[in-house]
DNA sequence: TTTAGCACTCGGGTATTGAGAGTGCTAATT
DNA sequence: AATTAGCACTCTCAATACCCGAGTGCTAAA
């Protein structure tokens, strides 16, 4: 059953006072309103019929309404108009980008530190892993005796290495023999294909003493596996502290804990991979998080694409009473131009 | 002036009492200590004295007192003692460092997690510096055309190292060039004393395209000064937030701002470089701690040392009401575990 | 079908009160 | 002279009672 137009007007500006005052909001609020076409009578009707279907709830009777995680949802699917970034804001954003950076990393953590800036809230970003990489080159490098900095390249160009410490009865030409070899039997491998039985193998027939040759080609696995070694940057995680569903400390350190809990946001965040759709956003609210702990935040994650084969996730994490309205615009626009400069810096030479 | 041997007793009664209380602690209960020679009377008296000097504070009068940081700080300085880690304990935290780890970085968040698991307060740790390193070695391999991985070794073994984008113009053979030239001319040149005119400087004679050359030496460059860059783990913050101090969220609030403001810590931390004296730590109290926002929280912080040349900070960040006692023999222990599991996978082959 | 009116409910703020903990001071005790 | 018992005093905190007002649901009128 659905609502009627007026039902979906009034839960519309249930959700967006509440959204911005955070009190429960009565009947004569939303009379109220400018564009009210109605009593407060016939507000309070229809709210208590949207109660009863369970988009908005009473926190204790004399009190006004506050959505439930049904509301929000039917707020975010069908009632919110996100509409653009102002171009006043998009060039501040721009220019806040427009500096150097060094390395991947430093892109995605300027990006995290913007959106978290610009919306407000609590912003986590998941580093990209690699579609289908396979492996082009394995080299070696001698640094010292014993020591030895082994790289692998993947393809699009991903770089890897490590300083791995090897019986120093290993010459450098040894090595040289290792890598070339390594890298013939390796070239074209996929990443996650990659065992050390694989590596093994690769290297068999060729003379060397055996703990130290299985000592660099372990080494040399754990630098390939390296690759899929995700890492997790946070911004802005004191910004929910101050909303007023954090009132309770306890409630701080729940929401605090789930957060630094490792892998559990990168696992959540990674499983949404693969929503390309029409509407490229994961939006979770409330208990749709199925996170211990995470119950009164609402979570706006998006894919970023970097490039032709680097994905990753960048993501909102709020009070469910997040503006997200204005948040869907800015995650936008940040995912855009993370693709925007990384695909800038790649192609200029 | 001094104080008496019994107003140290008490001074210490009351810091142990109110740091596992967090109440603020009355003539009566220190007396009612097991091992308390004098009446309620008497340690009134001298409560009366430690207030007029400084050391103790009453919330409200018909309170009981609560140490300043001058109490504290006679506490640490002169009056607990710390004593040794029990055996079991011992143990235990060995038993989780001994997991692999594959670069010293793993090693040192294995640390960070283990010394807030261990004292139950938050952690942080800056990534080692390294004293008077100097430029042993500078290699370049190509990935790809118009990409290059620049390699610089530093003295003790260290080894910086990035991927840039460089003209497609120049060759592998170029780079083999510029990267001996480079070698030749930076060897033993400290990092600190590194600038772009220097590297510039060290090319100068090379016939190569000028933007392209240019680039590429602004790269290794940054490569270079990379080296310093300095990273920080902090775990355990949730744990502050169960402090009966930070009921309050606004001071919540405060205290995340001050760690997570960039450098803040770092700096803080780095600035303490060098204390090796008979007591390695510093303890920061309160005020003490010249930060925005940290003023009721204490720091002890130490240095720790990785084989002969690298060290960095690892601290322990608490309420002022910390368990000063605990925290030393645990901090020392981590701290020692450290140097150890470093210098023993750097010896063993 | 909408709205005005109204009785009812209930949470939260304010004022009052009493208990209890702790103090400082004084006088008694060692 | 130092210590301690005793006591009046102070102040916080918890409990209680109370009232106000916001908001509701229902009914009857428009």
């Amino acid at each position: 059953m659905s609502l009627g137009d007026r039902q979906q007007w009034v839960l519309k500006s249930v959700v967006d006072t509440f959204v911005s005052t955070a009190e429960p909001v009565g009947s004569k609020l939303i009379a109220a309103q400018a564009d009210s076409p109605v009593s407060s009578a016939t507000v309070r009707n229809e709210m208590a019929e949207l109660e009863a279907q369970g988009y908005l709830e009473q926190p204790h009777t004399s009190a006004g309404r506050v959505p439930t995680d049904k509301g929000y949802r039917e707020y975010v699917d069908h009632l919110m108009n996100p509409g653009e970034l102002p171009d006043q804001e998009k060039k501040e954003l721009r220019a806040n980008f427009e500096v150097d950076f060094y390395e991947v990393k430093d892109l995605l953590k300027r990006a995290t530190t913007l959106l978290s800036e610009s919306t407000g809230y609590a912003t986590v970003t998941v580093t990209p892993t690699i579609d289908n990489s396979y492996i082009t080159q394995v080299k070696m490098l001698s640094i010292e005796p014993g020591r030895v900095l082994i790289v692998v390249v993947l393809s699009a160009g991903v770089v890897r290495d490590r300083v791995a410490r090897i019986s120093d009865l290993i010459t450098s030409e040894d090595l040289q023999l290792i890598a070339r070899t390594l890298e013939d039997n390796l070239r074209g491998v996929k990443v996650e294909e990659v065992t050390l039985v694989g590596v093994e193998q690769a290297m068999s027939g060729v003379a060397l003493p055996d703990p130290a040759l299985n000592q660099i080609l372990y080494e040399t696995y754990v630098a390939i596996k390296q690759a899929d070694q995700l890492d997790v940057y946070m911004e802005g995680v004191q910004k929910l502290f101050i909303q007023p569903e954090f009132r309770e400390p306890a409630e701080v350190h729940r929401v605090y804990n789930a957060l630094q809990t490792d892998g559990m946001i990168t696992g959540y965040l990674t499983s949404q991979n693969g929503i390309r759709g029409e509407h490229p956003f994961m939006i979770r609210i409330g208990q749709e998080i199925e996170v211990e702990g995470m119950e009164a935040c609402s979570l706006v994650t998006t894919t970023y694409q970097l490039g032709e084969r680097l994905h990753g996730q960048i993501g909102v994490i709020g009070p469910r009473r997040m503006e997200y309205e204005k948040v869907i615009p800015r995650i936008t626009f940040i995912r855009e131009s993370v693709k925007q400069y990384y695909d800038a810096q790649a192609s200029d030479t």
